[in-house]
DNA sequence: TTCATTTGAGCAATCGATAGCACAAACATG
DNA sequence: CATGTTTGTGCTATCGATTGCTCAAATGAA
């Protein structure tokens, strides 16, 4: 691979005056560094980021430590996290843990060793203490979920809020018996919109063995089981929340099936919005949380937090995005009983 | 952050002992070893990757450029890959292009310099010179796509193949007029799939007269044009033949709400088999390109590769793998006319 | 006790880019 | 003509891990 000596050897100079050439600096006459450029291009010549960071510092890499990148979600956080990194020159360097608190140690100490400028994760379930431990070593952010660490800095969305949101639009259609069907409540963000869904009833009064909750994962296998479980209830609830899009997808297959019409016998509310539930038949309504805008904005709050000073850094930022419930036609009155 | 150096001094050895220690050196005695060690665990020291690569060569790092990740199909490219890659300890750097070739290029430029050990590339779709320039310095393959490049490394899937047994398939079940609604064949991939449903009818003396082709691009939105469209001629087809999911999505959209029974008035065949195929009702009959696998084989193949000697190096392989053809409920005989 | 051999560890160079300092040549000023 | 100043380059150390070579201490054999 050429380097800048071979640069120099071409042109008769020293790797000095090539380097100096290259990074423009004024000392170096014009003519110099024309010639300079020029047999730089002839030769295919492609500064080494590690020689340049090892004497400067930090490189131009960022971590993204996703749980799983076929997830919409998860997807989505990715692109909108690699456009705004690429924008300020950074470069993504991708983990995919699986959920997997092994694979996600593994990956956290390869960045490190790699001298990433930061990382941006999704914490697995069981986060390791020793990954803990490796994060405090480098600059890094939590994104959705939350495993309080070794700092406090978290980008997330309001889960709870939106959750109550949509449950206040359910009640407010006059709903009174809701099912609520997500992934179980290991994970922050499903404690979160569960709370969400009580707290509706509760700021209302209403009792809260009218909401029938099933949890366990966020698949649409267990959204149809559970749908299916539910139907067989006597006098079984007249509108459903889904915690998760998976889950949505296997609840109204399940309905269809039964024969069941939405939103005449009963209402759908989704939680995440990818493409299919808007060209579903009804189209359903969901609740759309801000994944873009949120992973946008803690890039680029990371970004500049990366040229902060040490000692001007917070040690704690938490910062929620709000979701937005997008009103389609799978939401109606409940049937009279 | 912790160097050898620091562990030296800690212990009165020298940096050549620690790293020795380290690296299991067998000239360094346990006893010695085991307190280097502990030390190092202390400290919390992780080798500098950059420094180890500078001596050393290359980098642990596999450059990954895809032109979207939100994409079902590269999404799970982008997990197999991630997959196997880890288990032979390497890593993933992210390049998402939105198939602009001027951001192709800057990443690919970005990878060489970060002196990946090579680059897995769909490449987009109007790859810049510049870009194939700097793919020669660098272990490089291409997935789906094909640009013929510098070398011909080349994994891909049976696009006419398949095509052809789908439309075979709707041949057999008696259709005779079919429409094939699909992005512009701008790309290898989409003209190899247009030109599979052809030789279908081709090969068995059918006039091409009796296809119907939409060619557009590979959204949802362009699906139901394209349906509605095609409704509206008086002897219409009665079967159709979607390029992509988004496709396949906008037409079973504007199917259902044209009232078009699936399959007794319409058979319907996908491209790509998202979660949501299996779900909708009816399922969907669908091509499953054989993704995983794909990225899999490339996967190992590729680190084999990464490791094989320069002057044994092939300079030209291409596989391809075979995509399934899921038969669901969507597909039947034409209606008697 | 002396010499040969094994064992354990240090010195110094290396990879590529960069930056402080030194230095020669060209020029201006008295 | 002598001295000061500007301009353009080169020399060399540096970052952290690795490695060939060197060398001292410990061990064994005669």
């Amino acid at each position: 691979m050429v380097t800048t000596k071979d640069i120099a050897i071409k042109l008769g100079f020293s790797v000095s005056t090539i380097g100096r050439a290259l990074s423009g600096d004024p000392r170096i006459s014009e003519k110099t560094k024309l010639a300079v450029r020029a047999a730089a291009e002839e030769l295919g010549y492609v500064g080494n980021m590690a020689a340049r960071m090892m004497r400067g510092g930090s490189s131009n890499l960022i971590g993204l430590i996703l749980p799983d990148i076929q997830n919409d979600f998860f997807a989505s956080i990715a692109q909108a996290l690699s456009q705004s990194c690429d924008r300020q020159g950074y470069r993504i360097v991708l983990s995919i843990t699986g959920d997997d608190p092994e694979t996600e140690m593994r990956h956290i100490h390869d960045f490190v060793g790699a001298r990433v400028a930061g990382i941006i994760l999704v914490p697995s379930a069981d986060m390791k203490r020793e990954s803990i431990a490796l994060l405090r070593q480098v600059q890094h952010v939590q994104l959705l979920r939350y495993a309080s660490g070794p700092d406090d800095l978290w980008f997330g969305i309001d889960d709870g809020d939106a959750m109550e949101r949509a449950t206040n639009h359910l009640l407010d259609l006059g709903h009174r018996r809701i099912a609520y069907v997500a992934a179980s409540d290991r994970l922050s963000t499903g404690r979160r919109r569960l709370r969400g869904v009580q707290e509706a009833y509760r700021k209302r009064d209403l009792p809260l063995s009218d909401l029938s909750v099933f949890l366990d994962t966020p698949t649409a296998t267990w959204g149809e089981r559970a749908i299916n479980e539910m139907l067989s209830i006597a006098d079984h609830p007249t509108a459903i929340l889904s915690g998760s899009a998976h889950v949505t997808m296997g609840m109204i297959a399940s309905l269809r099936r039964a024969k069941v019409d939405i939103p005449g016998q009963m209402s759908v509310i989704g939680f995440g919005d990818p493409n299919w539930c808007e060209w579903w038949q009804p189209p359903i309504t969901v609740i759309r949380p801000p994944i873009q805008s949120l992973a946008t904005s803690c890039a680029l709050w990371f970004m500049d937090r990366l040229r902060t000073p040490e000692d001007r850094l917070v040690s704690s930022y938490h910062a929620t995005s709000s979701s937005e419930l997008v009103l389609r036609d799978s939401t109606g009155r409940p049937a009279r009983s």
